[in-house]
DNA sequence: AATGAATGAGGATTCATTCAT
DNA sequence: CATGAATGAATCCTCATTCAT
């Protein structure tokens, strides 16, 4: 960001832009998101639009993080009313939770995993960055009920979910919306989920295990 | 094609002109491979680079379908020495087939999944082409071992596997080797499939289940 | 000048824009200098810069008189110590005193130079101004001892001056400090006078020269 | 230089969009030498231009060198025809030459030498080099008759000569065209030579000095 | 078949300047 | 007096594509 806005003014401005962008993502695809576009299409000159940001780029990782955000919030405050007890209702919540997240503006969605690939030669790392609150919020919730995924468990299966949904928003399948998709991405998390013998329960004294 | 290489040159051309664009999209990024570097690269002029290419899209669906048809023959000579008997060593060497068959020219891969990718409006189809094989293979070794996934099964099932190895080499993730990365992926597939209990239906009365 | 600064606030106002002009010159090269840069290392915004300067012009110009009225000064006390007397001496004191006002901040001294020339069209005349009085002093304590230069070689013997020690600031010659370049100057314009033998009009007759 | 002319005709083409942006130059003054108005002034679109050319400051550089070449081309010849004897001859003929040189196309000179002048942030050099070949020649031809200019008097000479001209081209003095401006140049110049007496010749045996 | 010179619409970006607050 | 958000003409440059040779 080039410049902090100190007007409130200017704050606005700023969001005008990225919702302005947001949308030509959306109706036209990437191709047409070019500078002037961006300021005609926002109702600013060009000129304003490079007070607040150093480069086309910079545009696009700002709505990234924006559009980020927002699917996180939501996500957050809906994975909160997570059940703890029961494991695998636990799971289908989280996960039809995570679904709704890419639930409209696909083209957004999808011009911006796209635009976001495309910007990382070797810095690669927020690939799954949406997944990743929905296995801690699992995790949280059911520790002990499973093993504990090791790191390359956790990798496969975050980024297997990911890669499902992040396929069928980008190939706008008709399934995206169903019950069996869910239900198969409920099957995908609990094949991963080892569960521990619940047995120490009844024995909580004696030479254990 | 605007003109099918019906001589041997023209083949040859053809094919040249494909390892060059590989290659610069390997050593120096998608945006470097511009028609006339392309030609430059491949010791061609740029017309005759237009006599076999009617334009620039060509190029890259020409190579992405190369390499494709490149992957999958190595994988389905590969996969035709599948054991047929137990299931978990057949999905593993499956599995391990198809790891193999993304090392190597990373760069390549990365641009032209990145190039596929971008270029499909709505018309999303080969997003998971390459893990088809592996799943038809393990399905027709393994059939009446397993309940038959359904639609939204075998889609969530091929796009999973696809998106972790994926992801990884698009991260260039230092899991990409090893066996524990492998390990996850067969736990994944595996967690999917529902056996069939093989036995029961010769004893449909006794110590059930 | 839009506004002329009668109040001590208004004249430290633009003090500080210049200053600040002066040091993005010296430090950042001149395509570094933008009014608004200019505003914001002087710690005002753009529109008070405007209030004070009627366009970008403006500046430059007031600072390269700033700069030429600094060392105007300098040099017009310390030539006003010369030796009356011999001549050579003089034109050495002279010559050092006009290296010294070159000395310091040559990045500022380059930059102005050059914006300056830039800005002649047609009505180039300044160029020189800084050598000038250097000429005049000698002239009023050495008149009598040498032919009047005509016009033409007044111009020449300026720019002459002018010129070598303007190369050598620009190019940061090694030799700028040196005695060797003092002596060389002072042979340049010792070599342009043509001495009036004194003592012919006292001895019309006699063993003559 | 992007491309090397292979068919005669882009030879052409340079040399068009050289002279094109020689001529703007001497017109309307750098301001006006914008890349598209050098294709448009050369009857090119820009994308020829930039075939030939990677960015801006290559065709000024280029043109700086064409009028180099060409200035020191004539120089030479008629350097050549330089009368080897009488010092002073010499050197008059020396800066007539000289002088010639900086006839015609001021705007273009000027341009030029402004724009050279720019382009040297450290890397100085050539400040001088068109007077250097003229101080070669009458060095070449006049050596044993004066003693030598040590490294200093060099600098000087040659700044001094090419500042007073380069001056008074900029400034577009009325003088430059006049023989009391040559005048003056030559006593410049031969003011720095200090001659050798002629003694030795008339003792070739003896104790010397 | 091959060449490569030429094209030019269109993209990103800069920066002096204005004016409502 | 001061602010700083907004302006937009103008600049440099790219690159897919054509077509005369």
């Amino acid at each position: 960001m080039r410049k902090s806005p100190v007007q409130g003014r200017s704050q606005a401005t700023v969001e005008t832009i990225l919702e302005a962008s947001a949308q030509i993502l959306h109706r036209e695809g990437e191709a047409a998101l070019t500078t002037n576009r961006i300021a005609a299409h926002a109702g600013f000159s060009i000129g304003t639009l490079y007070q607040y940001f150093p480069n086309r780029d910079a545009i696009l990782a700002a709505m990234a993080e924006r559009e980020q955000r927002r699917v996180l919030a939501r996500l957050e405050t809906e994975l909160a009313t997570l059940d703890p007890a029961d494991p695998e209702p636990a799971v289908r919540q989280a996960i039809r939770t995570f679904l709704g997240a890419f639930r409209g503006r696909h083209g957004v969605r999808r011009a911006i995993i796209l635009a976001t690939l495309r910007r990382l030669p070797k810095d690669a790392k927020d690939n799954a960055s949406l997944a990743e609150p929905m296995l801690e919020a699992i995790e949280a919730r059911c520790a002990g009920h499973f093993e504990p995924l090791g790191e390359a468990g956790r990798y496969v299966l975050l980024r297997a979910v990911a890669g499902a949904v992040r396929s069928a928003a980008f190939e706008r399948s008709p399934l995206l919306g169903t019950e069996a998709f869910e239900e198969a991405l409920v099957r995908l998390v609990m094949g991963m989920l080892r569960p521990i013998p619940a047995t120490p329960r009844r024995l909580p004294e004696g030479a254990g295990n």
